[in-house]
DNA sequence: GAATACTATGAATTATACTAATCTTCCGCG
DNA sequence: CGCGGAAGATTAGTATAATTCATAGTATTC
């Protein structure tokens, strides 16, 4: 039979996108180069590898049995490479790093600056986009740090820190509407990721049933970048992540209305596909992030 | 870098023969292609996978990442490829089982008639030798039966039954010399595998010091199928494993001549390479051996 | 110092991976 | 219904890599 690896890892990486034109770009190939090591690849397995279906490809049996040895194959490839190159004194490899756009581009660089500096053979490929899960199961990320809750056999979750919220506004809004307790904000304008009011749930629902007050009118906004600048023009009184208005609270563009009110949401998780955790890279970089929690959590 | 496979499998296969041209052989490659191979992997590993000493082959440290790797790789290939065979309902792949030359003979391959019977998908090579635990070392055998110990993290060691031995003559010498307890034995003719009566050693531990008789003359037979024959032409007294003349008892060519004297020496142990047992063909062989143990000692 | 037993090397050959162009199939949509 | 687009299959030719053949090199042994 003689299993082949260009063609396993045609395969794979088919398997992994569902699609045959996007494996092939992965892989920089041509879709017909593709076509051709996956269809070699079915016959000496015997069997068909994928079944087309309305909405894409899916898996065989025998397509399923040849994944899960992909999955090691290439794990165990990967790992002797980056062990050769550590002897070898080479560069140690890449972690394609994924995290959302506000918190990466806040909080993760400035962190990962240290890391970067330490460690010159671990090459970092930041990725800050919304979708995380997907491409982490594909394997376009290696790593994924997140603050909502996946929990699945495939996946290595590693507790970061707790999210913490802030209910901002600027100084001048304050000084013109004085705003005390929760109640007082009934009747000012409401900054939200929605328009229903769930993105403030977590805030409601932080107080006392009583004392909760009607939040109208609210103004949406699809960016949490957007709500803040709009805090910051005067706008109105916006919820969010601590993390992404650390700066402007301490530049005092921005103050935070009950500055004495905890507001937790969730956990941040750094997430790794568990079939491939134990890379050498990944774990010192796991390390070191769930090292630097603790600084963290003293700032806010 | 991109390891490649075909590469891997003769790196692989000269780091088990510590052997170029007996790698060619096994893997019906010519010494040049599996030496172009090997220096291709040397140079995109970036490193000499071995260094040439006096007496043969040995591996560099990027040599044993390498081998490492190849070990999982090859055996997740292996079981990837028998249950592609399963699902499909073709064979399930080869067991080369290797046992002594004169329990395979007698005992073996009559135990194993029903599992062949039973399991027509598996094929089973017997290999019937004296040295049997480097060629599982070197992957020439999947399993092997062995009454000698070994210990080690390599090796999966699975206990089969323990061996009986019997002082045996021919009836016709027995009734011509009445030899009723160990001490007759002084001054009859002995049959042993070596001059020094070693051989005979664990027949004496099981007397009582006082009673061990002085073995002499003896005649040395280096295999054990000429003492059992010697034996039947009345040439003297033997010792051997039971085993091997169930036969010639059942038939009266041969008798016990301390039938109430139970003589145990060493175990019976399945012994498979730890990094490649797992295989279903190989579980199925061993549970099916342990399970004929207890027929065994019924019979012994 | 010849004989033996290995391994290395370079050019030629063979096998096979890959591409480009074309074709088929299957949807969605006016 | 038919058209256009998207995705995979097919075919034939090219490029690349694996393998061989022939030969040379290097220890080791007697």
């Amino acid at each position: 039979m003689a299993l082949n690896l260009y063609q396993l890892k045609a395969f794979f990486t088919v398997a992994q996108t569902r699609n045959f034109t996007e494996a092939s770009k992965r892989l920089y190939l041509t879709q017909s180069a593709v076509s051709h090591a996956v269809n070699k690849l079915g016959k000496s397995a015997g069997d068909e590898l994928f079944n087309k279906t309305s909405k894409g490809l899916e898996l065989t049996e025998a397509g399923r049995i040849l994944y899960k040895a992909c999955e090691t194959v290439f794990f165990e490839i990967e790992k002797a490479e980056e062990h050769l190159a550590a002897v070898k004194n080479k560069n140690l490899g890449l972690i394609r790093l994924g995290a959302t756009v506000e918190f990466g581009t806040t909080l993760l660089v400035k962190y990962l600056k240290v890391f970067i500096e330490k460690n010159p053979r671990i090459h970092i490929d930041f990725q800050f986009r919304h979708e995380l899960l997907k491409p982490l199961l594909n394997e376009e990320l290696d790593v994924i740090i997140d603050c909502t809750e996946h929990d699945s056999g495939e996946l290595l979750k590693t507790p970061l820190f707790r999210e913490e919220y802030a209910v901002i506004a600027s100084p001048g809004y304050l000084r013109k509407h004085r705003i005390r307790q929760p109640a007082d904000l009934a009747g000012h304008n409401i900054l939200s990721m929605d328009k229903e009011g769930k993105w403030w749930g977590n805030f409601l629902n932080a107080l006392p049933a009583a004392g909760r007050p009607e939040l109208s009118p609210v103004t949406e906004m699809n960016h949490i970048r957007a709500m803040i600048n709009a805090a910051i023009e005067d706008l109105g009184v916006g919820f969010v992540p601590r993390y992404c208005v650390m700066k402007e609270l301490k530049a005092k563009t921005l103050a935070e209305v009950f500055p004495r009110l905890k507001l937790f949401e969730g956990n941040f998780y750094i997430y790794q596909k568990a079939k491939r955790a134990g890379l050498e890279r990944h774990r010192s970089l796991v390390e070191y992030l769930k090292n630097i929690k603790s600084t963290h959590l003293e700032r806010a």
